[in-house]
DNA sequence: ACCCTCACTGGAACTCGTTCTAGGCTAGCG
DNA sequence: CGCTAGCCTAGAACGAGTTCCAGTGAGGGT
């Protein structure tokens, strides 16, 4: 009945994790052509030269798929910003600066925002763990730009997750063309200032 | 000419009225059971008397009919908030009254809430128009809460946008387990700070 | 060398969203 | 009345995600 799924081997082969790669690989370039829709199970298992079963024994499904793809490329992109940090003054201003070019980046490739964006929201529980990595990420990327000192106080971690809900948010609303980027660009600003509402850094402490 | 689809029938008899309603009514009963996967369009249209093909002639997908369903769980709760509106002195502090408040009402039916947001944020562009009815409703619910006398600055709009990113986003992340109700509140009152923020009203600052 | 285990393969099978077809029913109109 | 348009019904059919199964092969332990 209920089977008990492999706990995915901790520790991959090398053989294992070129099959990974290729899997990684191959379900973003089929994102990249038609979104969400075009990254089909069997299609990902035939380009990246591997069984529909093998597919399924590594990424439970296809959200799982497009998950991982995700952690993938925000990796990259993680990397990216880190070597051109954000020269603001104001540390609100180099938050919205980083999230508006991590937008910029992914409106190169909108079909593969899309899916992976679209994954994202629709994961249920049984991805908790993937999204939540993607989460840390996310936040990593903010807290980066944000410059901190110290260990960020409890309200700031809350703003940068409120600046994590509007970006995730309104990233969808312009993937489904319901706002524009110029929106999208005003509200990120919007949610940016409370970064500076709930650290005041010059003085205190 | 191009696709004909039936751009349905903008006038129902009272028949069809009645259909719809049944199939709003399965769909929100068997949602409440077991989230947006319990929702079967087969078992919709068994349970609301209706063919399946009548089904799709009302409700094009399955997100269109979940979209739909909540407009419709949307109304009733903008009325009921509207009976009792929030007290508090602070404009802010009645935005974030009124969402935990409408947040509650969302816990009690934790399933409906999951097919409903997941269907919400899973939609494509075919299903903008009615998403931004949804938009529009949750804007008037936030609007209505900041009881403001003129109309919304540009500024205010956006934040209020912003609230409606983080709400949603802060919903999902609480149904899939990520966050708790604390940490939803937190970041609800966190975010109606940006209402104070933007508010030309004749207080401080 | 031999065997055993276990990941991988190829392909069938099942589910559920969606589409299509053929026929029946109703309402309005001559 | 009888006719014509639509709307509705039942059910088959198709596509994509997911599961299952029998067989194969390669690495590790004996």
């Amino acid at each position: 009945m209920t089977a008990e799924v492999k706990p995915a081997p901790l520790q991959l082969t090398e053989r294992q994790e070129a099959r990974r790669r290729r899997i990684l690989h191959a379900s973003a370039r089929l994102a990249s052509r038609g979104g969400f829709d075009a990254v089909q199970m069997r299609e990902v298992a035939e380009n990246s030269s591997v069984a529909l079963g093998t597919l399924y024994r590594y990424f439970p499904s296809k959200v799982h798929l497009l998950v991982a793809t995700m952690q993938d490329q925000l990796q990259h992109m993680h990397e990216a910003l880190r070597k051109r940090p954000p020269t603001d003054q104001d540390a609100a201003a180099r938050v919205a600066q980083t999230l508006m070019r991590a937008f910029r980046a992914l409106q190169r490739e909108p079909h593969l925002a899309d899916a992976m964006v679209r994954a994202l929201t629709f994961a249920d529980r049984s991805v908790s763990p993937e999204v939540d990595t993607v989460s840390r990420l996310t936040t990593a990327i903010i807290l980066d730009a944000m410059g901190l000192e110290g260990p960020p106080t409890p309200e700031q971690l809350s703003a940068v997750r409120v600046i994590e809900h509007t970006w995730h948010s309104a990233l969808i609303t312009w993937l489904s063309g319901r706002a524009s980027i110029a929106q999208v660009k005003i509200d990120i600003e919007t949610v940016c200032r409370l970064i500076d509402l709930t650290a005041p850094t010059p003085s205190s402490r």
